[in-house]
This record gives C-alpha cells, sequence and structure tokens, in this order.
RNA sequence: GCCUUCAUAGCUCAGCUGGUUAGAGCGGUUGACUGUUAAUCAAUAGGUCCCUGGUUCGAGUCCAGGUGAGGGCGCCA
C-alpha cells in the first residue's frame, strides 16, 4: 500500500492465490484466457495465470464500448491483464470473481490448437508445449513439484546430504541394461543409468547422502511405465542393514505421500484422485519376502481369504459384464439420436457420452486381451525368475498399500547385492511395489562389504575388473555395511495422481521414438 | 526383439456383407441471445479416406507390402 502515487495506490497487482482477503478491492490480475463465453452485454472470461483460475466478468458497463468490443474479439490464450473489483462466489473455482473496469491486451491469440474438447494422445504430445497449460496437467506438475519439494524436505530433515552423480560414465556399471553412448573427446562415454555407486562413495564420505538427478536407458520399451529419460532420487546410508533400509522406504514414501495429501488437495481434486487409495500408506506396509511372494502370486497362498489368480478371474468376468453395458448403452444413444427430433443439445450431450463409453470400451477391451495372458504367465511362474510387469500386477491386486519384497535370488539381482548371511541362496534386495497396477517405484537393498565377494561377483558377471577398482576401494578402506535404494520420480507422480502413463509426469518426456518437442 | 490393436475434415469419431454426390459432434466464420461454467440457437466454409501395388464393372471398405501410432511381453524405476 505504500506509494507516493496516490492515484495508484488503490489498485494491488496479484495472482488468483491471493483473493481472499481481498474482496471488495479494487485489483489487477494478468494471465491468459483459458475460456471464454459471451452474451449480448457481458463476456465471461476464465483466467488462468499460473497459480489458479478467477472468472472475469467482462461487462458493457464496466469497461464502455471501445473495450467491451475487444474483450468479445478475444481467442483462447490471449495474454491480459484485467483490473476491477474482486466479488465473492462460492460457484467458482477458488470461490472469487473479478467484476472488470479495465482491460490491457498484451496479445489476442488466434486459433490455439487445443480446444476444450477431448484430443488423442499423439495430437497432445505433439502438442506438449502448450498442452502443460491446460488445467489437468497443470495439476499434475504442480503434484509433481510438491512432491520434489517433499523428498528434499525428508531427507535434509533427517541430516542427508544431497549430491550430484556424473552424468557420463565410461562403462556399463551393471552391463544389463541398453545404455546412450556419447562422444566424449574420442572416446566412447555413457549416459549414467544409475548414481547409486558414487553415492555408495559418498555415503563413506557423508555418512548419509541422496541423489536427485536425471537416469538414461535406451530400453526399446513400449509401455506406460517406461521413459528414456526419468528422474531417480537414490538415497545410500552408512551402518544401514536391509530392515533399517526398509524402515526408511516405509517413512519415506509415507511422508511424501501424506505431504501431497495435505498440500495439493484442489489438484488431487481436478485429478479425480480418490485420496482414500492414498490414506492407506498410514498402515503397515506389508513385508514379503521373496518366497512368500511367489507363493500368493502362483496362487498357492491367500491374503485376507482372497486368492490372486480367482480375483484376476473375477475382474475378467466383471470386464466382459460391463463391455455388454456399454455396447448397448451406446446403442441406445446412437438409435435415439438416429431417430431424429433430438434438440441439438440433447445431441451433443449424448454425442459426447457415445465418445467418452468408447473411450472406457477401448481401455477395457484391450485389458481383455491383456489380463488372460497375465494369469497364464502367473501360474506358470518358475520360482528363481524375476518378477515381471504383469507378476507385479497380478501380486498387488490384493494390496491397497505398498508393498515390500526382499531376499531375491541372488543370481537375479545385482552384483552389489549383499548375500543373506543366513542363507546364502538370497541377496538382500528389496522392491517396493505400489497398489493400483503400478507395480515396482523403489528397487535397493544391502551392498555387499566384502572385497573377495564382490570381485567374485564381478567376474561371474563378466564386467571389466579395472574400471571398479575404485568402487573397491571402498570395501578396502573401511568398509561397513551399508544400504541404500532408488525411486523412480515419475513412476510415483503417475501413482499420487493415478494417471495411465508416466509421460504425462514429467514437462517434455522421453520415450522410445519421441524426442520433440 | 516378439505379440496385439489401429490410421477418414483443424480435433474426436461414424461409415454394416464392396455400390451414385463422403457423414456427425466439437472447433472456425457470420448472425441471434443479461450470468455463462466444454453456454445455447440458426446459417456457413472445411476431405490426396496414411503411402504403394493388387483383386473387381466398381475399393474409404477386400488382399499384399510399406510408413506412423496406441498397448502388452521382455528389460526396468
Amino acid at each position: 500500500m505504500y506509494s507516493k502515487f496516490s492515484t495508484f495506490s488503490r489498485i494491488i497487482k496479484m495472482n488468483t492465490k491471493q483473493l481472499k482477503g481481498h474482496i471488495g478491492q479494487i485489483v489487477t490480475l494478468k494471465g491468459w484466457v483459458a475460456n471464454r463465453r459471451e452474451s449480448k452485454t457481458v463476456v465471461f472470461i476464465n483466467l488462468r495465470d499460473g497459480q489458479g483460475m478467477c472468472q472475469c466478468i467482462l461487462g458493457l458497463e464496466g469497461l464502455g464500448e471501445g473495450l467491451f468490443q475487444t474483450a468479445k474479439t478475444l481467442g483462447q490464450e490471449s495474454s491480459i491483464s484485467v483490473t476491477g473489483k474482486v466479488v465473492e462466489d462460492t460457484r467458482q473455482f477458488g470461490g472469487f470473481e473479478l467484476n472488470a473496469t479495465d482491460l490491457k491486451v498484451y496479445q489476442n491469440a488466434k486459433d490455439y490448437p487445443i480446444s476444450n474438447k477431448e484430443h488423442g494422445i499423439e495430437f497432445l504430445i505433439d502438442h506438449r508445449h502448450l498442452w502443460i497449460r491446460s488445467r489437468r496437467q497443470w495439476a499434475i506438475m504442480r503434484v509433481r513439484n510438491c512432491i520434489t519439494y517433499a523428498i528434499h524436505n525428508f531427507f535434509q530433515g533427517q541430516d542427508f546430504v544431497q549430491m550430484d552423480a556424473p552424468i557420463f560414465t565410461g562403462n556399463a556399471a551393471e552391463g544389463t541394461t541398453d545404455l546412450f553412448e556419447t562422444d566424449y573427446y574420442g572416446k566412447p562415454a555413457y549416459l549414467t543409468q544409475s548414481g547409486q555407486l558414487y553415492g555408495e562413495a559418498m555415503a563413506l564420505a557423508m555418512g548419509k547422502i541422496y541423489t536427485f538427478g536425471p537416469t538414461f536407458r535406451a530400453e526399446k520399451s513400449k509401455t506406460r511405465r517406461h521413459l528414456s529419460e526419468f528422474w531417480m532420487i537414490e538415497p545410500e546410508m552408512a551402518f544401514c542393514d536391509i530392515f533399517e533400509n526398509m524402515d526408511t522406504i516405509e517413512s519415506f514414501l509415507r511422508s511424501v505421500v501424506q505431504e501431497v495429501l495435505e498440500k495439493c488437495p484442489d489438484e488431487l481434486k481436478i485429478l479425480n484422485r480418490d485420496t482414500s487409495n492414498l490414506e492407506t500408506v498410514a498402515k503397515k506396509f506389508p513385508r514379503l519376502s521373496y518366497d512368500e511372494a511367489v507363493e500368493i502370486l502362483k496362487g498357492n497362498q491367500d491374503v485376507d481369504g482372497k486368492n490372486t489368480l480367482l480375483t484376476i478371474e473375477e475382474d475378467i468376468k466383471e470386464n466382459a459384464v460391463r463391455i455388454i453395458e456399454i455396447e448397448e448403452d451406446i446403442a441406445q444413444r446412437e438409435a435415439a439420436i438416429a431417430a431424429g427430433g433430438m434438440k441439438k443439445g440433447a445431441i451433443n450431450f449424448n454425442q459426447n457420452k457415445i465418445d467418452t463409453l468408447k473411450q472406457e470400451l477401448k481401455q477395457i477391451e484391450e485389458d481383455q486381451r491383456n489380463m488372460p495372458q497375465w494369469l497364464e504367465s502367473a501360474r506358470n511362474f518358475e520360482y528363481g525368475n524375476d518378477f515381471g510387469g504383469s507378476d507385479e500386477t497380478v501380486l498387488t491386486r490384493l494390496f491397497d498399500c505398498p508393498i515390500m519384497v526382499y531376499d531375491w535370488p541372488h543370481e537375479i539381482k545385482a552384483f552389489y547385492m549383499k548375500r543373506n548371511p543366513d542363507d546364502q541362496r538370497f541377496a538382500r534386495g528389496v522392491d517396493v511395489l505400489a497398489p493400483e497396477g503400478y507395480g515396482e517405484i523403489v528397487g535397493g537393498g544391502e551392498r555387499e562389504t566384502s572385497e573377495e565377494w564382490l570381485v567374485e561377483k564381478i567376474n561371474e558377471h563378466k564386467l571389466p575388473m579395472d574400471v571398479f577398482q575404485w568402487y573397491l576401494d571402498l570395501r578396502r578402506y573401511g568398509s561397513v555395511p551399508h544400504s541404500g535404494f532408488g525411486l523412480g520420480l515419475e513412476r510415483l507422480v503417475a501413482w499420487i495422481c493415478k494417471l495411465d502413463h508416466v509421460r504425462e509426469t514429467i514437462p517434455f518426456p522421453r520415450y522410445y521414438g519421441r524426442l520433440e518437442p
């Protein structure tokens, strides 16, 4: 309010999140036209400014003839500034609207490509630079931001030191996955697939550390769970065994989810997220050994009186019933439209309903094609193998919160995993599987401490010994029990927002075949 | 790499066992309407039916190959 220009002092610049407490005052909002409707003497504009939304009433009376005519021509996503009086209106998103007395147009945009109608994924991804402006994407990006903040919050609050691991690496560390090769001053270098080995070194320097950085994998995966470039959080803790590690993972995930629930209720509402499926993180996460998990997966052991295979079979039957329902619904609506005599508004409504139903139908039909294969895979699961994506979905079907699977056959885990001293068949790895079909969001474990064992494993995996000499130094000088894990940020965002694809969790996704925009 | 589904207007989709001039809704444009939430109502413009070849009197529709996309498996977070 401090201004030597008394004539300007009554006008306050602010964003749409700050309107509360300014009812009756004249304020200025700057933003973009998200939507516009008009009648003879009034134009309604949904103004978005990145913080939120506010409906602005641009009336002939308040603006005068000239500005009112301008307001009528504004296209979607025009950039404007509106001055007016703040009025409470509980019907509006945010609870307020602005009665305009002045309008400034930065640019009158024409033919904005993304309409309020539904679009296909290919079109939207091609327009990702604009798509991120839309309501749903706005909500996702804000949840992602909240999650990022909550992650730092958790670790910083527990005296972890954040470190940045190198992105260029000289060797394919774990040897398994396909890496992106680049030219590094004439030598081949690879984009990192994990900062873990460097994290271990840093943990022995700092006690507790976490990395938060990009990760690159050149896997030609075409699934809703994979990206070529994604962000991973990798904590590493000295003097920590697998059970303390699991305790940390559990309180970490619980803390992040609860912070999102607390800080992003509006965003989760926009996403139609049923938050009761997130509140379950308050419960103790079930911890299953690999052996137990296999028994449940194969249907030999029930959980709370429910059987995995029978439950999936029931899901398939329910889907079949739903398909018939949808087909009948569509047929009825199409017949009603074809019969004629329907008002245009009613036709429009039914047409939209048909579109939505068809979308749902496509999705269910796809599930129906895939689910029998999942059942087959679960039934024929061979003890000793790693779980596949579908096995994770089948296994987690019976749980409503994340579960932890630990003590895996050592042959299928990375060379640096510690053997269970009580049973040499197993390595002390742990995977966290999210509910609702999201699968593995965390992979981690306790690390091998013995130089001798590590050398044996490196040879067994046929990895080049020379590049691991620095890593073996960590076992030569003050080796201690230590553990850590890796969390896939995008998979966590996808689960918390309940998205059907990780590509919506990151501003500009990079995945097989996609490099633009 | 394997399996599977698909490609028609700017967008989302119909188009049946091959048959005259290619259909709807949304969006665009023009007009009507004091309060709308993807407003409503009327009029109007808008097409290389992904590409190449084949079958046929006749192909958006059938067949073969190609290209592009969605999804599942493998691999993984």
